[in-house]
DNA sequence: GATAGCGGTTTACCGAAGGATACCGGTGTG
DNA sequence: CACACCGGTATCCTTCGGTAAACCGCTATC
């Protein structure tokens, strides 16, 4: 643990340029918990809408469309049964997120326990810092 | 690679309750660029302003004020020094945040480069994947 | 004295994100 | 027939994220 983070300002900048790359395209209250959603294999559109609490129908259409048009999902159309199905899959580039994903889930596991059981946590001791760098930033 | 994701809808229901608290805290466009630049040590102010760049003071003093209430930060004061010093540090709570940013910043470099040359990543064979099992999500 | 930097706060404003509700044509169910 | 489910769309409305700009006291510099 404790890996080891960006220090030099260049290292610093590139990495914050990839984070916000990646926010532009997952960024928003719904679009992670639908990829979520879909991890658990193909899903009908209400069914998603049932899944995702709380999302209304027109965002859940919108966020999908958005998603489809960046790969990471598919919309899949069966026009011979009863009532047209619809599915979405995760996509192949959109599996590619299972480790951000993975990250969030666990961050966000050990942090609900946080909440509960503050005291039991908080021992991470303090590491030293550099000098506060006078970077011409 | 290929990192086992949940299937079981409780898994899934889980892991999507998880991930909705992590972005509860950390949602938004400039909390997480924050914290990278945090990571390249202590920032003040200014400092902190011109490296996130296109984020206002106002924006900026709100966030760092979220982030600090949610112990991920630390403000500090230096009442000594000419000018009141004022310098924020990531917390050892927030650091707990490498993996996510790790995986981020992995994520989005690799998708820049998927965006530039698409046809030499698109190879990731489609895995099989469960029929769509009618849940009563 | 004027100007600039620091670490912000305040005010005013705007557009996009998101929410609520209704509705559509189609099918199957009681 | 009435009703519900499906996969959405259309419309209206509110909230919030975010911007621009001025301003504050203080210090150092020209």
């Amino acid at each position: 643990m404790h890996s080891t983070q960006p220090r030099t300002p260049q290292e610093c900048n590139a990495s914050m340029r990839s984070v916000r790359d990646a926010l532009d395209l997952l960024g928003g209250k719904w679009k992670l918990p639908i990829i979520v959603g879909l991890t658990g294999g193909p899903r009908r559109f209400k069914q998603l809408q049932r899944e995702v609490a709380g999302i209304t129908a027109k965002m859940l259409s919108k966020e999908l469309k958005e998603l489809e048009i960046n790969g990471l999902i598919t919309r899949h159309v069966q026009a011979d049964a009863a009532p047209v199905a619809v599915t979405y899959t995760l996509a192949a580039y959109g599996r590619t997120l299972y480790p951000v994903i993975e990250a969030l889930r666990s961050w966000g596991q050990q942090h609900r326990r946080h909440i509960m059981h503050p005291e039991t946590l908080e021992a991470a001791a303090e590491a030293e810092w550099p000098e506060p760098e006078a970077l011409s930033a």
